[in-house]
DNA sequence: CAAGCACTTTACGTTAACGTCAACCTCGTC
DNA sequence: GACGAGGTTGACGTTAACGTAAAGTGCTTG
């Protein structure tokens, strides 16, 4: 988490219909605002699978998508085998017997029970720095001006 | 984060007066089910400061909070750099420098910012959470009940 | 007093998530 | 045909955040 105030550079990732666009890894990179390594990675840990055109990696929407989420997940603290876990099963789901399903089921509990404790947390982590804030700026009044 | 379901073991970190307390690392650690190991590393980069009697460590109820604050950061994904830079900063208020207070502000915007984006993050992948588990729920179905 | 338990320091090991080369293709173009 | 801008595959390096094992200290308890 070291992104800073950063509002938006590249152009972003979400536009208009972008129908049935293909992507090379230097577009998919700056869209996002990763390196190509760091795409590179996250197929061989299973999360994207793009075409391949000879030698070169084809990106679709479906990718595109994936990365979003992928990144998405990222920001909120799962690890890459986490989002790997959902990402996939949702991909096996079509043809999935009622074991896997049930187990997806319970995986998506759980994410679901982590995000309303995160919620918790942002509201008790929003209170504090509001109070911070708050003694910070009495101490700058006071110091004259 | 790799938190499961898990309800709450040990006794909860927060319960009642608490008053002047005072804790070893071990009951520390069980409270919030970190392993001292975990505690020392947090004091080793400047995230704790606990008193020394003798040669062990006593951890009073400000320790204790800040570890709880800690853990709450880490849970939202901040690193302990982030975390510390917050915290020390807040140390440092009292008798701090106008420059150095309206640095405080600015990381506090930021972090603010940060928590802003996560509400957001949070929002959306709940959002397909749901939608996967009504495929997934779906499928069971078709699947003969 | 030996045993056990909780604590200590020191130091090396480990995992995730990339960064950083090096060495190589493959275009369009000057 | 040299060249620069992208792309490719290794393969090794790095950082954060601990884990783990070794070896020692100090109390209290049978």
């Amino acid at each position: 988490m070291t992104q800073s105030t950063t509002p938006d550079k590249a152009s972003s990732p979400d536009a208009l219909p972008r129908q049935h666009r293909q992507y090379t890894i230097g577009e998919l990179a700056r869209m996002f605002e990763v390196t190509p390594r760091t795409i590179r990675f996250y197929e061989q840990e299973g999360l994207l699978a793009p075409r391949r055109e000879g030698q070169k990696r084809i990106y679709r929407e479906k990718d595109r998508v994936r990365l979003k989420l992928t990144l998405r997940g990222k920001r909120l603290g799962f690890s890459l085998a986490e989002i790997r876990e959902v990402v996939m099963m949702y991909d096996a789901m079509p043809d999935g017997n009622a074991r896997q399903l049930q187990r997806l089921l319970e995986i998506l509990a759980d994410k679901r029970a982590n995000l309303e404790r995160q919620l918790e947390d942002i509201r008790l982590m929003r209170m504090e720095l509001d109070d911070v804030d708050d003694r910070a700026r009495e101490v700058l009044r006071s110091l004259g001006h």
